[in-house]
Formats: structure tokens, sequence, C-alpha cells
DNA sequence: CTGTATCCACCTTGATACTG
DNA sequence: CAGTATCAAGGTGGATACAG
């Protein structure tokens, strides 16, 4: 069983990345971990990211089946985002990011 | 004690990310997790990355101290890259993603 | 072998204005 | 509020040639 070129496990993180690969998609993942939002609220949560960027990354997780999208019927429009089942069974990775940049930040800040 | 918007979950997530965005970071670091390596085994290992941007992440890896580099006094220079002590502490973040693209692979087949 | 330098096509992202 | 359209700008990554 000589080790061959590209492992099964290389493969299978670029899978990963792949599907995670854009600027938002971990952070946007990770704010609908807690619960439920609307668009705006996740926007505001995410940070500085922009309509245009939140709009196409959400389409994007949502291609995936990350995502739930729905519309509801109030006066003006309100669409809710949330994590599918699916979604969740990504949120150990985030978890462990999160908690990985925790640790991180009190290193910068000792050694500053 | 109100939620304020940009969560320190948030902010640790965004500093994680910043460290390891590129293409090929976290697979550079994935194939180093098993054992050091040689640029040009790093190369193979890693798939298709090119020579230029091999270097260029692995630069800024070592930057992050995520990684170490030695220079082997050989014939044709040889150079060594290994995971600091700091870097395998992103190893359970690079495992839990390994294995989520793993089911995520299977999934995939399922569907198709 | 291990890089660096240059050129360049492409993609991503952001700003802004606009629609429903 | 939620989302799209357009434009501009910068970054990303590949190919190639070359240096130490």
């Amino acid at each position: 069983m000589t080790e061959k070129l590209p492992s099964k496990d290389m493969l299978a993180l670029c899978d990963a990345m792949d599907i995670l690969n854009g600027k938002w998609k971990i952070a946007i993942m990770c704010s609908l971990s807690q619960k439920k939002k609307r668009f705006k609220e996740l926007q505001r949560d995410v940070g500085k990211v922009t309509g245009k960027m939140l709009s196409k990354e959400l389409k994007e997780l949502e291609m995936n089946e990350l995502v739930n999208r729905y519309v509801l019927n109030t006066k003006p429009v309100t669409v809710e985002y949330e994590l599918t089942s699916y979604g969740k069974t990504l949120e150990k990775v985030i978890m462990e990011l999160v908690s990985w940049g925790l640790r991180h930040r009190k290193r910068i800040l000792r050694k500053k």
C-alpha cells in the first residue's frame, strides 16, 4: 500500500474547502449556528459584509444545502435564514475554529 | 449584557480565517501534520499547486509561526518544512475538516 | 532542488445606485 | 427589508524563465 499522491484526505479536504470558500461563509454559518436570522440581522452580525456578498454567499450555501431560506409574508418582505440539519454537521468544525481563534488572539496580544 | 454587534467569537473567527486564507494553506498544513516534508514532496502531496504559490503560502505560514523552515547543507540545497508546536494546535481543526469532507464526499456520491 | 521575477488573465470584492 | 445591476479595482493564481 504505497501512499499515492493525492491522498483521500487531501481530496476530502479540498472538497470541504471548495464549499466553504468565500470570505464570509464560515462567519455566516457561525452566526446562524446560534439562531435563525434575517438578512439584515445577519449583515450586522457578520460585520462589514456588503449586501451583495452576503446575498451571493447565502445563495451558494443554500445550493449546498447548508442553509435554508424562508420568505415570510410580511408587509415589507422578511427573509429568514437558518442552518439545515446538514449545515449543523459543520458546527463542530466552526466551533473548533472559533476556539482556536480565541486562543490565537490571546497569543497575539501577549506578544504585542 | 446585551449581545453587541461584532461578537467576540466573530472576531476570533475572522482572525483565524485571516491566517488560514489562501487556497493551499490548510492543505499544506494537513500534509505537514503527517510528517515534515521537503518543498518538492509538499508540492506533489498537495496536488496541483505551483511552486510560486507554495512558496508564498509557506512564507506566510512561517510568518505566523505555524511552520518551521530548515535549510539543509546538501549539495543541491534541500529545505524541510514542519509544523511548529503552535501549528500543531491547528491539527484538531484540520482533522475535523477532513472528516467532514470525507462524510460530505459520501453524501455527494449518494445523491449523484 | 528551491525558490524569485515577470507578465497576465481571471475572479473576487466593494461601492453605489436601484427595484420590488 | 431584501436583493440585483453595474462598474471599478485589487488580488489571486498560472506559466514561464531564471537565479543560487
